[in-house]
RNA sequence: GGGGCGGUAGCUCAAUUGGUUAGAGUUCCGGACUGUCUAUCCGGUGGUUGCGGGUUCGAGUCCCGUCCGCCUCGCCA
C-alpha cells in the first residue's frame, strides 16, 4: 500500500460511501481512548481525519494507531462517512475516513521542528537547518505554491505578450563594475575563471541583437555581497527585454504583467501607477523607493532657517549644497515623547546626520525643543508645513544627502512608530528620470547608477555626446532612461532603455574613466554586437523573490525561497561552503591561502 | 569590516543583587478515558546553560576570546 486513490485535501461529503486509499503524514494524534484514535493526515493538499474506532471497524486497529508518532508517514485503507459536527478549519472537514488498514511506510524520529504546532515557531536556525520538516508546515506549503503561480503567470502573461523563454549561460565571464562576483575556475585554462553572473544583462541585449525581439527568462542571479532580510546572495529575477521600444511601451507591458499578477493571485485590481522622478522622489521622500502609503513629505525650509541663528541650521547651509529639511508628523505631540525623539537622533547618526532638532505646536506657535532658536520663523514654518496644534516637527540640517537620506530614513520609522501605515494598501509607482551617474567620493570617480549599458534620455542625447568628462556637474546631471517599480516602499523591479549605438556605449565608458582599451578587453563582444545592427531596445528585471515575499506577506526573503542561505552565505542543512579535496584544488590549479584555523 | 540583539531539556521559554538540587509548557515514554478538533486528565524520562579561558568561597548570571543565528550600516552596476 504505497499508492492513494485521493489526496489528503479532496474529499467532500458527495464521496459518503466510498472506500478511499490515502498516504501522508501523521499531522496530529487525538487519542480519546484506546478504543477511539482519531488522526488528522496531511500532504501537500490538506488535511484529512482518520478514525480508528474498534466499534466501528471491528478490528483490532486502535491500538496499532496509539503507535503512530507525529510525522509518520502513513498509508491507509478506509470509508469515507459524513461527519455530525463539520470541522470547519478543513476542506475535507465534513468527512471523515473510517479506517481499516494501516500501513507505517516511514518512522520518525522525535522531530526538532512539528509542522502542526503554530504557536512555538522553532528559531529560524533549526528552521533552515531541518528544512524538510519546515517546509512541510502549511503556510511554507502555502508560499511554494504561491512562488509557483507567479513563475507560471509570468510565462503565461509574457508568452501571450509574444516573449520567447531562452536561456543564457550561469558559466560566463567576470566584468568590471557593479557587485563582487562568485568565481568558479577552470580546469581547461590553468590560471583563468569563470564568474556567475550578477544577471542576464549583456546576453539579454545581444538576443535582442540576435532578432530575438522579446525575451524572457527567470534565471538565477549571484552577488556575492553581504545579504539581508529582503536579499540573498542568490535570487531570481523575472528578466525582460523587449526589441523597437520606447520607456512608455516597455513600462506598460510590465505594469500589465504586475497587475494581471496581482488580480490573478490575490484578486486585486490595481489602478493605474503613478510616476515620480528620481529627484522628486528624493526631494519629498528622501529615498529612491518611496512608500507612499502614508505622507509625512519632506519639506524644504532651508530659505526660512537661513535667517535664524541657530547654529545647526547654519552651520549646515553653510555647507556646499546645504540644507534644512521638515517633516511635520501629525499627533506626534502626544506620541513622540522626548525619549523616543532623542531616539531619533541616534538613530539618523546611522546615516551620518549629527541629530534631529524637534519642536512642536501649541497654540499656534513653536513650543518646546528648538523653539526659541526658530521663533522669528515659526509663523513662516507653521505655514509651510501646513502644521496644526498637537503636531511635531522634526528637522533635518546637513548636505543635500546627508540630511535627505537621514529624515528619508526617518520617515520611515516615524510612520511605523506611530503607526500610520495602512497594510491594506497597494501602493504602486514607477521612479523614472534617474541619473546616469552617480559621483564617489572613495574612489573619485563616476559610476553608472544603473548599469553602465543604460541610455541617456532621449533629449538629454546631444548633450550627452558632447559632454567633457571634466565637467563633473555637467555629468551628474545628465538623465538617464532607467526607471525602477516600486510596490509600498520595497524596489520590486527595475530596467531601462539601453545603449544601442556604438558611439554612444563608447562614450558612456569615457565618461565612467574606462580606457579604450579596457573597454575593448572587457566589452569588446557587446562593442561588437552593437557595430552590426542593434535594434532599439529595453526591459526591466523583476525581483521573484521580492514579488512572492509581497504576495505572500512575508517580510524575510528565505521564506519564500526552497532552500535559502543564511546572512554568513551558508546553507546551514547541506552544510555548503564546506572544504574539499586537495586533488580537487590542484586539478583546478587553485591553492587556498586561508589559515588552517578551523 | 562596524553597531545591536540572541544562543539554557528534542522544541518554545523562565531563573531576583553572583547564592540551596537550573524550572515551566510542549515533544517523547507509561497510564486513564468511545466523538475528538494542536483533545483532556494523572505520572515519568530528559541539562557539557554554544565553545574556550578568567575573576570569585561560589558563575546560566560578571570579564576576555571565539563560533553560530538574526537585525542593521558600509556594500548590493
Amino acid at each position: 500500500m504505497r499508492t492513494r486513490s485521493h489526496t489528503a485535501g479532496q474529499l467532500r461529503e458527495e464521496n459518503t460511501g466510498e472506500t478511499v486509499q490515502l498516504c501522508g503524514w501523521v499531522h496530529a494524534r487525538r487519542e480519546q481512548s484506546s478504543d477511539l484514535v482519531f488522526i488528522d493526515l496531511r500532504d501537500r493538499y490538506g488535511i484529512t481525519q482518520l478514525v480508528f474506532d474498534s466499534e466501528d471497524s471491528g478490528s483490532a486497529l486502535p491500538p496499532k494507531a496509539k503507535e503512530l508518532h507525529l510525522e509518520d508517514v502513513i498509508a491507509i485503507r478506509g470509508q469515507v462517512r459524513a461527519r455530525d459536527k463539520a470541522n470547519t478549519r478543513f476542506e475535507t472537514g465534513a468527512v471523515e475516513v473510517v479506517v481499516t488498514e494501516l500501513q507505517v511506510l516511514s518512522r520518525t524520529a522525535n522531530p526538532p521542528l512539528i509542522p502542526s504546532d503554530e504557536k512555538n515557531l522553532p528559531s529560524e536556525e533549526i528552521r533552515l537547518k531541518h528544512r524538510y520538516l519546515d517546509l512541510r508546515r502549511p503556510k511554507m506549503q502555502h508560499i511554494l505554491r504561491t512562488r509557483h503561480r507567479v513563475s507560471k503567470c509570468a510565462r503565461d502573461y509574457f508568452d501571450d505578450h509574444g516573449f520567447l523563454e531562452i536561456e543564457t549561460p550561469n558559466l560566463t565571464r567576470s566584468t568590471p563594475e557593479g557587485a563582487r562576483d562568485f568565481l568558479v575556475p577552470s580546469r581547461n585554462q590553468a590560471g583563468m575563471w569563470y564568474a556567475l553572473p550578477q544577471s542576464p544583462q549583456l546576453f539579454k541585449q545581444i538576443l535582442m541583437v540576435g532578432g530575438a525581439d522579446r525575451y524572457l527568462q527567470i534565471c538565477r542571479c549571484f552577488r556575492d555581497e553581504d545579504p539581508r532580510a529582503d536579499r540573498q546572495v542568490e535570487f531570481t529575477q523575472i528578466d525582460c527585454e523587449m526589441s523597437f521600444v520606447d520607456r512608455k511601451e516597455v513600462l506598460a507591458i510590465m505594469e500589465g504583467f504586475a497587475r494581471t499578477l496581482w488580480n490573478e493571485i490575490l484578486g486585486v485590481d490595481l489602478p493605474e501607477f503613478d510616476q515620480i522622478t528620481y529627484q522628486d522622489a528624493m526631494d519629498r521622500f528622501g529615498i529612491d523607493r518611496p512608500d507612499t502609503r502614508f505622507a509625512l513629505e519632506l519639506v524644504d525650509v532651508s530659505d526660512l532657517c537661513a535667517t535664524t541663528d541657530f547654529k545647526v541650521f547654519t552651520e549646515a547651509l553653510g555647507k556646499p549644497r546645504g540644507v534644512v529639511k521638515a517633516i511635520c508628523v501629525p499627533g506626534g505631540a502626544a506620541k513622540l515623547t522626548r525619549k523616543i525623539t532623542d531616539g531619533y537622533s541616534k538613530f539618523v547618526q546611522n546615516f551620518g546626520a549629527g541629530g534631529v532638532p524637534v519642536t512642536k505646536v501649541a497654540n499656534g506657535t513653536l513650543e518646546a525643543g528648538i523653539a526659541k532658536f526658530v521663533e522669528p520663523i515659526a509663523a513662516q514654518l507653521i505655514e509651510r508645513l501646513g502644521a496644526q496644534d498637537g503636531d511635531t516637527i522634526l528637522f533635518g540640517a546637513d548636505t543635500y544627502s546627508v540630511a535627505t537620506k537621514a529624515l528619508g530614513e526617518l520617515r520611515q520609522k516615524v510612520a511605523r512608530d506611530m503607526d500610520l501605515i495602512d497594510e491594506s494598501k497597494w501602493n504602486f509607482l514607477w521612479v523614472v528620470d534617474f541619473p546616469m551617474f552617480e559621483w564617489d567620493e572613495e574612489t573619485s570617480r563616476f559610476y553608472a547608477m544603473h548599469h553602465p549599458f543604460t541610455a541617456p534620455a532621449d533629449h538629454e542625447l546631444e548633450r550627452f555626446m558632447g559632454m567633457d568628462p571634466s565637467d563633473t556637474e555637467g555629468i551628474e546631471s545628465i538623465v538617464s532612461d532607467g526607471y525602477d517599480m516600486v510596490c509600498n516602499g520595497s524596489e520590486i523591479g527595475g530596467g531601462s532603455i539601453r545603449i544601442h549605438q556604438q558611439d554612444v556605449q563608447k562614450k558612456v565608458f569615457q565618461l565612467l574613466g574606462i580606457s579604450e582599451e579596457e573597454a575593448k578587453l572587457k566589452f569588446s563582444f557587446l562593442l561588437d554586437a552593437l557595430g552590426f545592427g542593434a535594434p532599439p531596445h529595453g526591459g526591466i528585471a523583476f525581483g521573484l523573490d521580492r514579488l512572492v515575499m509581497h504576495l505572500t506577506g512575508t517580510d524575510n526573503i528565505r521564506d519564500v525561497i526552497a532552500f535559502p542561505k543564511s546572512l554568513s552565505g551558508a546553507d546551514l542543512m547541506c552544510e555548503a561552503p564546506n572544504v574539499v579535496d586537495d586533488e580537487q584544488l590542484t586539478e583546478l590549479h587553485v591553492k587556498s591561502t586561508a589559515k588552517p584555523s578551523r
